[in-house]
DNA sequence: AGTATGCCTGAGACTCAGTCCCGTTTCAAG
DNA sequence: CTTGAAACGGGACTGAGTCTCAGGCATACT
């Protein structure tokens, strides 16, 4: 496991494991061994299993990033929730397409690579940790347990397939269409991670004739919180 | 990996596997090789390899049978969508607190187990796919595509929630209080995956007093269309 | 009865990821 | 120049997972 401290941008680490990633990709994941991928990275096998932790790990070695920067965001935010939340998502989006090059490599690597498509989802669950941290901290009172870590799959689940959406055609409006969805999720969960310094709401409700007044009042307290 | 069919429930697999995580519970998942794991469960190494792929599967071999469940309730489903998730969620549920010493044991050797519990991240990520599969086949049109994948990960983070709650103190409430946050998760995706045959809705939409006349006017094609 | 066929098993050799230890290099501080 | 810490390379070692081969055991066929 890779425990070392999150290492700068242009950093001889981060450039070792995008170098790391096109060997895998041109030659195969299972086909290269530890000790030929540390000598396509130009250091030896005890040195790149000292800074990388497995073979695994240094295909994601720059989500350790993403998410450090993504933790300080949050750390950091005073905007109301939802929007922090989808501000950071998109942060994470745009640093992961930062290098299209990269993300492309990656992205055919992990297709034809079933236990690094495995691995991913340990990776992605990390996100989902942080933003459910973040949500539990900031939520609303009365808010119930569930909401946070559903908020947080449902904003990784929407990013997982924005990022699909722009690597399947390189999209500029994917950015714009993520920033839509997250809206769309997060209005979903409004009365617990809204903005609590401006609470003055409008309320526009549209009923089925047929529609109960139980159904009705249930509808309304809901949204109401 | 294990890709023998799914085994009838006192199969002689089935109660191999939780004796193999018996033995790991009592005496450490790493101290334990493969070899001395196969003499536990009264096997030859190479069976065990055969039968359950590797050390980590074992631990894992019954959630087969309840994904399989799981398949087989949604296929034969004619409830409304939201009525469906949930009704196998908490099938789901219920077979894995079926045996509950068996439960306990497993929980608590994942407890002492980072790299079994990182293993259960994509193991649990099964159910998530079989429930977005499920609800992009019944989504009603429009439904965007955002939403059976965000609603499937809030199902199985509220199941997880829920088990865990289980775990800490056996309340037999915990089904009662899990079928009560899955028709909260499910209300928030109600337009989508209602019932089709009673197409009545109550839509109640929640607008910023300073929100424009566009922004409210768009919010609300969305929701009606 | 004898035999052929197919399946599951056990045994052992083999590859390779990951760990550990030890001696060497590098480099900055004193 | 000396010293001490930190990174490095080499090489031995453990253990998971794969593969091959040979034997046991049942059913089916003659």
């Amino acid at each position: 496991m890779n425990t070392s401290l999150p290492a700068p941008n242009g950093s001889p680490t981060v450039e070792a494991a995008t170098a790391a990633i096109r060997h895998l990709a041109e030659h195969g994941y299972e086909k290269t061994t530890a000790g030929e991928l540390a000598d396509a990275m130009g250091m030896s096998r005890s040195t790149f299993f000292r800074r990388f932790g497995s073979k695994e790990d240094v295909v994601f070695a720059d989500h350790d990033l993403a998410l450090a920067h993504l933790e300080q965001l949050l750390a950091e935010a005073d905007d109301p929730a939802g929007e922090a939340v989808a501000r950071g998502t998109v942060a994470v989006m745009h640093r992961l397409i930062r290098d299209a090059d990269a993300a492309r490599q990656r992205s055919e690597l992990l297709k034809r690579t079933p236990s690094l498509r495995e691995r991913e989802l340990v990776i992605t669950h990390r996100y989902e940790r942080v933003f459910a941290g973040y949500l539990v901290r900031v939520a609303s009172p009365g808010t119930p347990d569930w909401a946070p870590v559903a908020l947080a799959a449902g904003l990784v689940a929407v990013h997982n397939a924005a990022l699909r959406r722009w690597l399947r055609h390189d999209d500029a409006r994917a950015i714009s269409a993520l920033e839509r969805d997250l809206a769309a999720l997060i209005a979903r969960f409004a009365p617990w991670f809204g903005d609590e310094d401006r609470p003055s709401r409008v309320v526009v409700a549209a009923f089925d004739a047929e529609a109960s007044s139980e159904e009705v009042l249930r509808a309304l307290r809901e949204q109401l919180g």
